[in-house]
DNA sequence: CGTATAATTGATTCCCCTCAAACCCAGTGG
DNA sequence: CCACTGGGTTTGAGGGGAATCAATTATACG
């Protein structure tokens, strides 16, 4: 690994300390949880938890990606959310996740027990209120993809996946996305179909047109490039851009 | 009507007292509310407010049923929300909805302007509580709702959103819902499919198939009644039922 | 009764799923 | 060095479920 050792890091040199749950914390804030945190990571493709499973704990994606997906009896599974560095996982005053979560690349979170985080959490209002934002933020991200899901086709699907990746690596590196972009695709097809609706072999296959018709060139199976972002996004069918992609 | 006018009710006689937004403040707190709270009736298909437009309140919905819903360019829509007595209406801290919301039956809302509710939040811990409650609420519901999208055939569609609104019914009426339920659709056919992902026309095939295979009646077009509610659920093809019916 | 809106039903088309085979590539061990 | 493996991916052939286009029927309302 390329990162420092995480073990003892402090929360004032993290990495997502000011997008996660305790981006408003105070200095003093900032000592009660560093006390508290503990770290723990995750192999690639390992379950963090089943669906009902008790979690003792409730923490912050550092690094790597993880997924929250929902399965029917009959094997039919939908991902329902992709958490990326910052994200939270777990909820307050719940000691289960009604979804499977699961490491997709290697895993950092930082935890924090659940009980004494819910004691910190009534005494500390800057963390309700980042969670609040937080979690209207994840409502409308998940509600604009219900539209995906009902409306799109196979075509706009795909074209809306890369650009929603491509928008939060953006936000994440900070970096200006205009013109060429590579998107590293943190997903494998079968996982990409499970996020879109679609099967893996229709996933391939509108990978595949759209590298003929020009939009995306593959390099290896994991990097896309896309020459011009904006037609992209004209693929995807949305009405508007959502400001964060010049 | 059959209600009474709203225009002066207290807080502490409202209808949705225990569930909405305000559940949690003590009296104290209740009579803030009141002093600022002020209501707004919406006619049948009336906008109360478009994507995108300013919106100078926010509050909750008392009577009624309105929807959030989703457009792409070409005309294609997405419902993503239904919003019934108690539910939340508007975003602290954000000025517009990113969604067209739009009153399906008479609705009431108890509205505060934003910047005194805003205040009030900061000061009143017990609302930014509750609302962060029922907004992880309402992420779960969406969630949910993503596997019906995604991966359901029509059939399935049809059966879950008559078993979420049997569900959503008894909640509010704390009717207990075994053996043959009557659920009151508030939405047409149209609106259906646009909640569903399906066309109206499927809506009705659908519905039709339900009918003729005995697992539904329906009386009049809006009311539908459901001989075995275990059976609906089954149709659904969840796996395992939410438990709010026995 | 006549009009408008909502709902049902039918005929046909097409997009995506299903089933199936081949391919690519990295890792492993003979 | 190369066959062997296995996961991930691509591509093909064919079928099915929902969309589309179109007509008819019900319901509400003046």
């Amino acid at each position: 690994m390329d990162v420092p050792l995480l073990a003892d890091q402090k929360c004032s040199e993290c990495p997502i300390r000011h997008r996660a749950v305790c981006a408003r914390c105070d200095s003093d804030e900032l000592v009660q949880l560093d006390a508290m945190k503990y770290y723990r990571t995750y192999e690639v493709g390992q379950t963090i938890t089943w669906a009902g499973d008790e979690m003792g704990f409730v923490g912050s994606v550092v690094r790597g990606v993880a997924t929250l997906s929902n399965t029917l009896e009959d094997g039919r599974t939908q991902m329902v959310g992709l958490l990326l560095p910052s994200d939270f996982v777990g909820r307050p005053g719940r000691s289960t996740s009604p979804y499977d979560i699961t490491a997709v690349s290697e895993v950092t979170l930082c935890c924090f027990r659940r009980g004494p985080f819910e004691r910190l959490m009534a005494t500390t209002p800057h963390i309700g209120e980042r969670l609040l934002d937080m979690t209207l933020d994840e409502l409308d991200a998940a509600r604009e993809w219900m539209l995906v899901l009902g409306r799109k086709t196979a075509r706009e699907k795909i074209a809306s996946l890369l650009t929603i990746i491509a928008r939060r690596e953006a936000a994440i590196g900070m970096l200006p996305v205009t013109g060429e972009v590579t998107v590293t695709l943190p997903l494998t097809r079968e996982a990409m179909a499970d996020y879109l609706g679609l099967t893996l072999e229709t996933v391939s296959r509108q990978i595949s047109a759209l590298k003929r018709d020009g939009v995306i060139r593959l390099e290896g199976q994991r990097r896309i490039v896309v020459p011009d972002i904006h037609a992209l996004i004209a693929e995807a069918g949305d009405d508007v851009d959502g400001g964060m992609i010049a």
